[in-house]
This record gives C-alpha cells, structure tokens and sequence, in this order.
DNA sequence: AACCTTAGCAACCGCCTCGAG
DNA sequence: ACTCGAGGCGGTTGCTAAGGT
C-alpha cells in the first residue's frame, strides 16, 4: 500500500505558530458549518487559510476545539492518568477518552514534562510501573510519597488491560488512600463507605475486601470480615445485604487509630466471619486474590503486614501517607 | 546585562489504520 | 481482495520563557 503524499508537502504552505488571526478564520470556519468539518484536505482551501489541512485538524483538536479543558492537572487526574497509562502504555488518545476536555496531546506533554519525573522521584519506573531498585532511585528525601505511589503503579500493574471494573477497582484503592491521609475517623468511615459503595457495586469484578478488612480493623472493637477471604459475588442484592450490615456494624463513636493493635494481631482475632454478615454469599479464600496480585512482585504478601517493616510501619502510622 | 541551561508545550513528521470504491 | 485517500496516532522537534551563572 503506498503512501498518498501529505499535503504539508506543497510549496508555499504555511507552518509554525498559529496566529490569532489564522485562529479567527478556523474557528469561523467550522462555526459557520456547525462544527461539521466535512473534509480536513479541503478545508484550508474553503477557509481561505494557507495551511495544511493536517495542520488545522491539529490545531482545532488540540487548540480551538471549544470543550477542551485548559489549566493545570488535578491530583485526580494524575492518578487516573497513571493507573491509566499502567494498562495502556503510551496510547495516548486512549488514555484521553477517559479524561474529559483533555487531549492526547496535552496528557502526552504532562507525562513526559511532570508525572514522569514525579514517578521517578517517588522510586518508581514509569514504564513499568514497578519499584525501581534502589540504586536508580533519585534519593530519599521523597521517601514518604513511595507508598502511594508505589500503591498506585501496583494496582494498576496488576489491573493490566482495564474494563469498567477495574477503573472501578483503582477507584476504591482511590478511596481507600483517601482515607488515611488523617486520623479523622468520621472521614475515614465516610470514605470506606464510597469505597465499598464503588467496590460492591462493581459487576463481575472482585472486591478486594482483605484491604478493606484491614481498614476497618484500625478501628478498635471492629472486626467485621474474616480475614483471608474475599467477597465475589456480583449480585446487587447481596452486595447491597452486605453493604447495609457493614453500615449498621459500623459504630460511630470511635475516635482514632492510635489505640489501634497491629492489622495481623486483629486477623487472628476476628470476632466474627463474613458469613455471618451475609449468608449464602460466595467467599474465596485469599490465596485466589493473591493469585490476581501475582505480578505485583514488589509489593508484600497482603496478609503478611506485620512481619514486613515497610508496611507495619505505614499501618502504625494510620496509613498516613 | 549578557549568556547559557532547562522546562514546558505547540506543532510537525511519518507511519498506521480504516473505510469507500 | 486490493488500492487509495483521509484521518488518527505517537514520537520528536523546535520555539519561548524562566531561571541560573
């Protein structure tokens, strides 16, 4: 199949920055046929502009276009850019479907000039999205911000082709990260419950409930899921059995993480199983979860917390990260 | 003040994919 | 099944402004 020459080839074609007057005469342009573009070849020529047409798509797309979104990037959106680009790689058109206003171009230009080299100092390979060893890594003064990161570029690792679900998946973690950036318990049970309202509605994915579990675990007198088990099932109704019974166990009154015991110390006491919330509801054991996070080589075994010093020193510290 | 370096980003280039004929 | 035109995409370039010496 050859190639049709590109019309940016003629001679006397215009390149370079855009003016504001070129600007006026594109945007009228593509007004005047009701944002309907029709040809892109032809429309210079209509528009009476001496530009390709490449060009004017170009500039329209990632320029002109009236619903782009200009301005710095939210949090937010670094993060879904991150676990996006984790499933993806560098499809950026890909990744810009999934962030309203933003272009391929603009979200291309940000990971290359700002998340890149904020991966890099929080230790983590941005192409791999895997701990970097340690000898590559810039220094320690980022030291803190490693376990989010390192939460993030795991998860999304592991989520690798994403669907629906699994956004949903990364979103819970969201939550879940959300929750331990203090020690206010009333936050912390509200994000739990947008974290459990996005996991337990999830069909056909599986709620990582051991994180949960250890969640709810920080609060004293709490211990609501057998550990080591994992809630699949992808029937509303039984979620939503769950949900409420989870909502009604919860006790308000607790204050902080700081009377806390250790996540392991509470597994092995759980006062109850998940069983006894919902009957009838399948449960896998952990080991099946663990099979899912098995590309995760970097990360700790979920159910090891206490014998890892890094995570028992993130969970001593109310997940503040 | 002048020069150099770096960061940010708009725009370009060339290959790929898709759909009509 | 094949060709070809057109749009889409990702990598790269080059300009500009800011910061440093």
């Amino acid at each position: 199949m050859g190639r049709s020459p590109c019309c940016c080839h003629d001679v006397g074609v215009k390149k370079g920055p855009w003016t504001e007057e070129e600007d006026k005469t594109l945007v009228e342009h593509i007004q005047k046929r009701g944002g309907h573009v029709g040809s892109w070849r032809g429309l210079p020529k209509a528009a009476g502009l001496n530009r390709c047409g490449k060009s004017c798509r170009l500039r329209w797309t990632n320029y002109l276009r009236p619903d782009i979104k200009r301005g710095n990037f939210s949090d937010d959106e670094e993060r879904l850019i991150i676990t996006l680009h984790a499933g993806h790689g560098n499809k950026w058109a890909t990744i810009a479907t999934h962030l309203e206003g933003r272009t391929d171009n603009e979200i291309k230009n940000h990971w290359n000039t700002h998340i890149r080299k904020k991966l890099l100092r929080m230790g983590v390979d941005p192409v791999a999205h895997q701990q970097l060893p340690p000898d590559h890594q810039l220094d320690g003064s980022s030291a803190a911000l490693l376990p989010e990161a390192l939460l993030w570029a795991a998860a999304a690792a592991t989520l690798g082709g994403l669907d629906i679900g699994a956004l949903r998946q990364a979103q819970l973690l969201q939550h879940l990260l959300q929750a331990g950036s203090n020690n206010d318990a009333t936050n912390l049970v509200a994000n739990l419950m947008a974290a459990s309202n996005v996991g337990l509605n999830s069909s056909n994915s599986i709620v990582p409930n051991i994180l949960l579990q250890d969640k709810f675990n920080m609060l004293p007198g709490t211990n609501y899921l057998q550990p080591g088990y994992l809630c699949n099932t992808s029937n509303f109704a039984e979620q939503d059995v769950v949900q409420q019974q989870l909502i009604n166990a919860m006790s308000p009154g607790t204050s902080s993480f700081a009377a806390a015991e250790p996540a392991d110390q509470l597994c092995n006491t759980a006062a109850f199983t998940a069983r006894d919330i919902a009957p009838g509801i399948d449960m896998l054991p952990v080991q099946e979860f663990a099979g899912l996070m098995e590309p995760m080589e970097q990360l700790p075994n979920l159910c090891s917390l206490e014998s890892d010093s890094f995570w028992k020193e993130l969970l001593e510290d109310g997940y503040r990260l």
